[in-house]
RNA sequence: GGGAGUUUAGCUCAGCUGGUUCAGAGCACUUGCCUUACAAGCAAGGGGUCAUUGGUUCGAAUCCAAUAACUCCCA
């Protein structure tokens, strides 16, 4: 059987996807087996793959894939958010591009192109991930405007409506000017920004008295409505009661006293914008303060603005100060660093503005979802995440869901107006779930029969996005369904930390108001993908690589990898390239293995040998302890640990040791017991790696099989990795690996020997024991000892042996006589570093054993390890000591 | 401004309730090897005052306090 020497990647996980795909091994329906449920963050359906999808659909799949190797039935569900504000962006460029403006057309109209872009270009994603090996079931894969989840979007709406926990006012919220819509508090994003703050002259009503009132924002000025200071700042007294001019404008505005000023801050007087700042708005509120709004909903200034009407609010403050300084009215201007809010989608800068939007009441469902964490029916990995996630929840406020949009779910809320009994017209609102239940309500409970008015506002995507675990799986339609009775809740979720307060509490909240349950068991926050400089990984700035140039080059198996090494939960990760590298050549590693254990020629006639027998009983309690450490790691979910003790198992014991072990001499057959052990092991390691490497598993596995005859070939055409049983941890023998590790040591002795004497390794050496210690070593490896050492002899002696030079294993001394001379000097040396740390070591142990406090008051236990260090290190002394004084004949 | 977290080898990280020679792993590094599975490899090595200071204790990387640096979240 010819292989080439090299692993290539690219056929073979090609190959591999589309048969998992055929024979519809991803696909999941409920049954008898237990579920494990897990839902996909839903990608935004703008998005491409970044680094961050890598590491977290990478974590997906792991967990995933063991799981329905550990048989259960596994559940991945794939899909996309509608991202209301990017894709509404998106559509608008491309018919700008196309000459066509938005708001020549109709809302229909327009949702159509919006419909075809997402037809077009969404979900590129999802193909992306089959290209990193992703094992989600295709079939269910969602939408969040599919027809299931737009519905169930609407129920809940009109649900919560009728619970009185939504509801409709008037209230400052964050305007972003670019995309033209309320966005929650949430989604704006505060940075540090170098402004100035502008010192401008008040000049009091009637006098030439002034005062000076520091602000960042002098174009605001325009709708100043007061001036505040401390009620209990001495400088300001002589103010109480008169009026002042504002600046540039004329208009006179009161002087008000309130405690909320900052003193420290500025001058200590602060001018009152009631439209355009949130705690303004609330002064005026306190002080009965008119309101102006000044700007427009793209951020110009509108008639309220005078001579700078239809001038952007930037372009503004410019020209105000001009005019300002002109006219005497600055006093200085400083520079200023402060948080700016910058919309998240858009990064505009975000402009407080009054208006009517939809809000839900957060502060009962809060208090639910906070439970749930706290006593642990949910689990955070790792648990730091608890505390920002209950400061969020005990300080929340209640949460703006109308976005000023097309693109989205419409806000089911009809509005007509009617004659009140006093005469009046007043506007009424009905909400249900479509035209013709709102005309029934309407008609029921006010009599009306006319026309009725849509909302012309959709909903937040995330208020579509909280939904998600439930109706994936129709769960808000049909609360008793039986896929929803079957997945639901999820078991883990794996989500990066930033959006703890978007999705996860959010989807906590609906979980229990709407199945009494919470919607998965664990939440996996995965850390940022950085740069190797510690920058996280932007568009913008260029430093992140392609991933699907990373698995042209690295192969899907070898970026998973790479990813996984570098990141324990919660860890950033700084990624860089070459850390795929480590996994290709892992690959590599693996793909060799199997060239050599298939170029075997296998004998039926020869019998086992003792050192083959020894070889895998070893391998077999070896695998069992590191079944044991890979299971706890991942109860734990430390996956990168478990990775690595995959890797350990594989590179080193299995490859570097057990097949060195049984490997036969150049030429020669292999017997077939040792030979069919082989393979078993090599296929259960298969399994093991497995869900980190889906596709080189997959492939060797199928090499492994047996295809001796044309019903075997068929049978193993059909079957699959992913349809074996993941290898469970046994009992396994401590002593065995501990002898094992010894002789180890012993063959790891003679090597360095050989190595620093310059040695080739092809010459024998000869190995002396000195009989007599406890330990010993076990003489079922000396056949091995001499294999690998390339050992001629081992002997068990009483004493010491002239012209030899001496190793230590333990408390155990080995003799190698060598034929050349020995350099007196450098061993001599060489020994007596070794009795100085040895006799180091004495006194730091006699010094504890000598302490009556730590005799009498550390346990037995420890006392008695202590006792056994001592004896080695005397037995140990003693040794080097005989030894230097051979050396001084 | 408020809160949380981190600091262990050149890099990225383990190190649970203090006690095994506890100072670890992987990568990188050094030396020698193209030894018929693999140079994407083999063998053997070197490397750390556990951020600093003080305290608790028979005993501290581990517990406590202060300091410093960095990171994140919130306003």
């Amino acid at each position: 059987m010819e292989i080439a020497s090299k692993y290539d990647p690219r056929a073979v996980e090609e190959k591999w996807y589309e048969f998992w795909l055929e024979k519809k091994l991803f696909h999941s329906e409920p049954d008898h087996r237990k579920a494990y449920t897990v839902v996909i963050p839903p990608p935004n359906v703008t998005g491409v793959l970044h680094m961050g999808h890598m590491l977290n659909n990478t974590i997906q799949d792991v967990l995933v894939r063991r799981a329905r190797m550990m048989g259960k039935n596994a559940c991945w569900v794939p899909g996309t958010d509608h991202a209301s504000i990017s894709t509404e962006a998106k559509v608008v460029k491309m018919l700008a591009e196309k000459g066509i403006d938005k708001r020549s057309l109709s809302r229909d109209e327009f949702l159509k192109y919006a419909w075809e872009w997402k037809e077009k270009y969404g979900g590129i994603i999802l193909k992306q991930l089959r290209k990193l090996g992703a094992s989600c079931d295709w079939d269910r894969t969602a939408f969040t405007m599919d027809e299931v989840r737009y519905e169930s979007v609407i129920r809940v709406f009109v649900d919560l409506y009728n619970k009185g926990l939504i509801y409709r006012g008037a209230r400052m919220v964050n305007w972003d000017p670019q995309a033209l819509t309320a966005v929650s508090d949430e989604e704006v994003i505060y940075k540090e920004s170098h402004g100035k703050l502008f010192y401008l002259k008040y000049f009091v009503e009637g006098e030439d008295k002034y005062i000076v009132v520091a602000t960042t924002r002098p174009e605001t000025i325009m709708g100043d409505t007061a001036v505040c200071v401390h009620p209990e700042d001495e400088r300001y007294q002589w103010l109480k009661g008169k009026r002042v001019v504002v600046p540039g404008v004329g208009r006179v505005v009161p002087i008000i006293m309130d405690e909320y000023v900052d003193r420290e801050f500025g001058t200590g007087a602060l001018k009152i914008t009631p439209a355009h700042d949130i705690n303004d708005y609330n002064l005026g509120l306190k002080h009965s303060l008119d309101s102006i709004n000044i700007f427009n909903d793209n951020g110009t200034l509108n008639d309220n603005g005078g001579k700078y009407a239809g001038m952007d609010r930037f372009a503004c403050r410019k020209a105000i100060m001009k005019d300002l300084e002109e006219a005497g009215l600055v006093e200085k201007t400083e520079d200023y660093v402060n948080k700016v809010g910058h919309s998240e989608r858009t990064d505009a800068v975000i402009e407080p503005k009054l208006s009517t939007q939809w809000f839900v009441k957060m502060s009962e469902i809060a208090k639910k979802a906070l439970e749930v964490v706290e006593d642990g029916k949910i689990q955070f990995h790792p648990e730091k995440f608890k505390n920002s996630y209950r400061h969020w929840l005990e300080n929340i406020k209640d949460w703006c869901i109308s976005r000023q949009l097309w693109w989205g779910h419409r806000i089911p809320a009809y509005y007509f107006e009617r004659k009140t009994e006093n005469g009046d017209m007043r506007t009424e609102i009905v909400v249900a779930l479509n035209g013709e239940e709102a005309r029934k309500i309407a008609a029921e409970k006010y009599g009306y029969s006319g026309e009725l008015r849509q909302d012309e506002d959709v909903l937040d995507t995330w208020f579509s996005s909280w939904l998600w675990p439930i109706s994936l799986f129709d769960g808000i339609r049909n609360p008793d369904n039986e896929e929803i009775k079957y997945y639901y809740p999820t078991d883990d979720l794996i989500t990066a930390p930033d959006i703890i307060f978007f999705w996860v509490a959010r989807m906590i909240m609906a979980g229990e108001e709407y199945r009494d349950e919470v919607p998965f068991r664990n939440v996996y926050f995965t850390g940022i993908v950085r740069d190797k400089l510690g920058r996280k990984m932007s568009k913008s700035l260029g430093n992140s690589p392609d991933p699907i140039e990373l698995i042209e080059k690295y192969g899907a198996d070898g970026v998973r990898m790479g990813m996984l090494l570098t990141a324990p939960a919660g860890n950033d990760l700084p990624f860089d390239e070459s850390i795929c590298e480590q996994g290709r050549n892992f690959a590599n590693k693996i793909w060799n293995a199997l060239r050599l254990v298939k170029g075997w020629a296998v004998s039926d006639e020869l019998q086992q040998s003792a050192e083959n027998a020894v070889s895998v009983e070893w391998m077999e309690q070896r695998m069992a302890c590191v079944l044991e450490e890979i299971e706890k790691d991942f109860d734990q979910y430390r996956l990168s640990e478990a990775l690595m003790s995959t890797y350990k198992l594989v590179w080193d014991d299995f490859c570097s040791w057990y097949l060195e072990m049984v490997k036969p001499t150049y030429g020669t057959p292999i017997d077939r017991e040792t030979y069919d052990a082989t393979i078993r092991i090599f296929e259960r390691l298969m399994c093991m790696l497995h869900p980190f490497m889906p596709f080189i598993t997959e492939e060797i596995w199928h090499l492994l099989q047996d295809t001796s005859s044309k019903v075997k070939e068929d049978l193993v055409a059909q079957s699959s990795i992913m349809m074996q049983h993941m290898p469970a941890s046994v009992f396994f023998d401590q002593r065995m690996l501990d002898d094992c590790d010894r002789m180890r040591e012993v063959i790891a002795g003679v090597r360095n020997l050989r190595n620093s004497k310059g040695l080739s390794p092809k010459e024998v050496l000869d190995l002396y024991v000195v009989k007599g210690d406890k330990e010993g070593f076990n003489p079922r490896f000396d056949g091995i000892v001499k294999k690998l050492g390339n050992v001629g002899k081992i002997e068990y002696v009483e004493a010491k042996v002239d012209g030899a030079i001496s190793f230590m294993v333990g408390t155990t001394e080995c003799f190698v006589p060598m034929s050349q001379n020995i350099d007196v000097e450098a061993e001599r040396k060489k020994l007596e570093e070794e009795l100085k740390y040895a006799e180091g070591f004495l006194a730091s142990v006699m010094k504890k054993l000598g302490n009556e406090k730590f005799v009498n008051g550390a346990p037995e236990k420890v006392v008695a390890v202590e006792r056994q260090k001592k004896a080695d290190a005397e037995t140990k002394i003693a040794a080097i000591k005989a030894q230097l004084e051979q050396l001084a004949k």
